[in-house]
RNA sequence: GCCGAUAUAGCUCAGCGGUUAGAGCGAACGACUCAUAAUCGUUAGGUCGGUGGUUCGAUUCCACCUAUCGGCACCA
């Protein structure tokens, strides 16, 4: 039995802030997951961090004349209150500009290079003697020498698709200014992929992979197929992780972003455990020879780095656990043409949660979450699910219910022989619940949710039949057992919907009359950073009881006050939305 | 160009080598009134993108075509 479940999301990049497609592709799922874990009763450790480094965020903050620290204070702390009020519950929210971070960077680094996994080669990169740096490839523009279209980027031409080096343009010139290019040698560290794809193919090949997801392992043996060759691991910039060893030659080049950021998953569980005063704590998710199973929740355009890349590092360093699954995302597309941060044709976060409850968006990008293939947000769709879906079908149902009981019987009533047709819908309940359980387990949170909200409906249909609202005047017993078994229905599900709306399952927790817990929510923190200044993280207490099971509700629970648990949204809200993301 | 994905009811999508192809929403009609004018029932609606092939049998497998989308590596 796996009882350590590392859920490990995608570091989002701290150039920008969240939108709707960050939400859907990696932290929601992963939320959903690891409440769905720790309401089994497992042990979870949920991390992931603001990646810190990296040309973009050099460049964002020359543009700005402010330091790039300015610039991922910004950000870290726009993902921070954005994680919070969704209820994202990471054990651990930090960031790579971190001394924790630094140190485990340069661990791994230093170890993959003892035991030749790191080599160092010349290689030719592109200079701007203007702006006296080096330029990723895709700050690099030229005519194509294939389709000769005067605007190609240097790593792909946008008209011919064709193109692979900078060096192949016709007068490259650099976007930032616009300024020529040349062609200037620079040494570099290398990871020596091809020397670690014989253990990588044995551990994709070690076990039956048929649960990752077809695209995931389409990406990956895509790449496998092609070969894999060292990859630079360094980079001519001033901001990131130094190289270690004061090696000559390397003072002014730094670890590349993505070198580092995929060892955030590692050293923010190492980070976790100091925090937690127990700094041996990681072991059990990282283990690999403990009952642990590492989740990797990301979007599409990750895949190779943590089915690859990361996994290489990870037997390169040796005595560590490999993912055991990676569930990626497809993208989410905004009515439907495809986000574009650029163009501005997104849904940032900030503004949707200061407009709507967090678990309408969850519930949302569930229902029509990007799992098998791209999906869609539709401010439309979202009006309707919420209405007829998450107020009509499940809001009505528990309001319902809980107000007869109030009524009627002041509480959670005692019920007399159970008829056929109770039975019958404990046992659809029961089946259904094993069912839900199954699409949990396997991160098919779309159909979980689809299920549950089917249960909902069936037990609709059992209070139309059995009416006891009318029962109720003429045979009080008959009308107690229905009542009775209704609560339990609906203390069942909201178990089951929990993981996806934790805010409105935690109210109705209450109202029927629990104390404890069964969603709890995360909280922020403070630490310092290397420069000594405060940084927020993420963090939170989860420890709950294991409820993932049948209502054990009994007769005599007093019930709390019934609410509604969501508002109807009004119809004008599908135009006016529509209408604000059209006038940017 | 290469590789891959997708094309199913008005809309959003499930599904699958085999009886009359499903759900939700939307539409029409009816029931009910405990509940947030919520709920429940009934009905209408599809030659499952096109062509050809494999098969006793294809929406489901294969090939080609068309359309849409994505990836093509040193980009995070």
């Amino acid at each position: 039995m796996s009882e350590h479940i590392l859920v490990s999301v995608a570091w989002p990049y701290a150039n920008g802030p969240f939108h709707v497609g960050h939400m859907a592709g990696a932290y929601l799922p992963a939320d959903i997951f690891a409440r769905y874990q720790r309401l089994r009763g497992r042990q979870v450790l949920m991390v992931s961090g603001s990646d810190c480094h990296g040309t973009p965020i050099t460049l964002a903050a020359e543009k700005e004349g402010v330091t790039p620290q300015t610039i991922i204070n910004r950000y870290h702390q726009s993902f921070i209150e954005t994680l919070h009020a969704m209820g994202i519950t990471f054990d651990l929210f930090t960031q790579t500009y971190t001394t924790n971070h630094y140190a485990a960077t340069t661990d791994i680094f230093e170890t993959l290079q003892s035991k030749g996994y790191i080599y160092r080669e010349i290689a030719i990169g592109s200079y701007s003697e203007s702006l006296q740096r080096f330029l990723p490839d895709r700050f690099v523009e030229g005519t194509c020498p294939n389709c000769n279209y005067a605007k190609a980027r240097g790593d792909q031409c946008d008209k011919c698709g064709q193109l692979r080096d900078p060096k192949e343009l016709g007068s490259p010139r650099s976007t930032l200014d616009g300024a020529p290019v040349i062609f200037r040698d620079t040494e570099h560290f290398f990871l020596d992929l091809a020397k670690l794809e014989p253990a990588l193919r044995e551990w994709l090949e070690s076990t039956d992979r048929d649960y990752w997801r077809s695209n995931t392992m389409q990406f990956t043996q895509n790449w496998l197929r092609e070969g894999l060759h060292g990859r630079a691991i360094t980079r001519d910039l001033e901001w990131g992780v130094p190289v270690p060893g004061a090696v000559e030659g390397f003072a002014d080049k730094r670890i590349y972003v993505w070198f580092d950021a995929v060892i955030g998953y590692y050293s923010a569980s190492l980070e976790w455990a100091k925090r937690t005063g127990q700094p041996d704590a990681w072991r059990k998710w990282w283990d690999p020879a403990g009952a642990q199973r590492g989740y990797y929740f990301i979007g599409k355009d990750n895949i190779p780095f943590h089915t690859i890349i990361w996994p290489a590092m990870l037997l390169g360093y040796g005595d560590r656990a490999l993912p055991y699954d990676v569930p990626a995302n497809e993208f989410l597309n905004l009515e439907g043409q495809k986000m574009s941060t650029s163009q501005n044709w997104a849904l940032w976060m900030p503004d949707i949660m200061s407009r709507y409850e967090p678990d309408l968006v969850r519930y949302y990008l569930t229902a029509a979450a990007p799992e098998g293939r791209d999906s869609n947000w539709s401010w439309a769709e979202f009006v309707q699910r919420t209405n007829s879906e998450l107020v009509a079908t499940w809001g009505n149902l528990a309001n319902r219910v809980l107000t007869i009981a109030q009524r009627n019987f002041g509480g959670v009533p005692t019920p007399s022989d159970l008829t056929a047709a109770d039975t019958t819908l404990l046992n659809t309940i029961e089946v259904g619940f094993a069912r839900v359980t199954e699409l949990y387990e396997a991160v098919k949170l779309r159909s979980a949710l689809q299920e549950t909200m089917a249960l909902a409906q069936t037990a609709n249909q059992y209070l139309s039949e059995q009416e006891p609202w009318k029962v109720v005047k003429v045979d009080r017993d008959r009308a107690a057992t229905v009542i009775f078994v209704a609560l339990k229905i609906i203390d069942t599900l909201n178990r089951l919907f929990s993981p996806i709306m934790p805010h409105a399952s935690q109210k109705l927790h209450q109202m029927l009359g629990y104390d404890d817990m069964i969603a709890p929510q995360p909280q922020v923190e403070y630490e310092l950073d290397p420069d000594g200044a405060q940084r927020p993280v993420l963090t939170g207490q989860y420890a709950i009881a294991a409820r993932w099971q049948m209502s054990e509700l009994v007769p005599g629970v007093s019930l709390r006050d019934p609410a509604p648990l969501f508002r109807k949204l009004d119809d004008s809200v599908a135009a006016d939305e529509l209408a604000r993301l059209q006038a940017k």
